[in-house]
DNA sequence: CTGAATCCGAGTAGATACTG
DNA sequence: CAGTATCTACTCGGATTCAG
């Protein structure tokens, strides 16, 4: 049981403590919107407008575009820039940083994609099993 | 432009469409008590107990620990596995399919470790910008 | 020890309307 | 086009209690 080292935990196991600072940046992260806009910035491999994230991010609302844009922005993940014509013209590109952070999110879109099928078996089998014995109500 | 191409998308957009399979999947990942689970778990390499896995995810909730273990299990990346012994004894470990998953969360968990301070450093010229204007009230 | 069940407040997301 | 501003509905997550 490691009795000797009982108080010497894994270097990372800080990670799941409260206090840690990357969990501020998980929190951020673990996000839907998030990782689709940054998986999206880094797919599409160039900077996008507003409108054209919108309608790519199928169902996300006008709301929560915005607030996710500002999020990642303000974590040096996303650029912004103003272009000042008219009508406004603003473009949302990936910083050195978010690239990085790009990577591992369209990783997870990607497994996701590849593993879908398995996972709704997985989905199904589970949710047959859990039906079997109770009442088919609700 | 693409004019000619207008119509056809990367393959990989779909995954943002509101009715692609993926995206289930990626709304189980994309929270950050699933991304502690999962990359705890690969990260020891081993199956834990439950009130193993809620010491060292500080902060968890009894309910959110056993609402994300049976997300997980239900999409088949944790196995759950019951000793009948008293008092009883359950032990949590990633299928073949939770490793992958393990492995692209634990990697954010990195990623997020590693970055953190640069994240902090942004946020705070980001929050210095925007606060230069307004009252410093509250 | 490993949960299930309940209650409840805070925050989130959606819809809608309006602006530069 | 690219937002801001409300308003509401609702879900999520935390705390607590109870049970096998």
């Amino acid at each position: 049981m490691d009795t000797a080292l009982e108080g010497a935990s894994p270097s990372w196991a800080a990670t799941y403590r409260r206090d840690c600072p990357s969990r501020t940046v998980i929190e951020v992260l673990a996000n839907k919107w998030a990782l689709y806009v940054l998986g999206a910035l880094r797919r599409y491999d160039r900077p996008m407008r507003f409108n054209e994230l919108r309608r790519l991010l199928d169902g996300i609302t006008q709301k929560m575009l915005t607030q996710t844009l500002r999020a990642l922005e303000r974590d040096g993940l996303v650029s912004r820039t103003v272009y000042p014509t008219v009508p406004p013209r603003v473009e949302y590109g990936l910083t050195e940083l978010g690239v990085g952070a790009g990577q591992l999110t369209s990783a997870i879109a990607e497994w996701s994609a590849e593993n879908a099928q398995k996972i709704a078996t997985a989905r199904r089998a589970f949710d047959g099993r859990a039906t079997v014995e109770p009442a088919p109500l609700q």
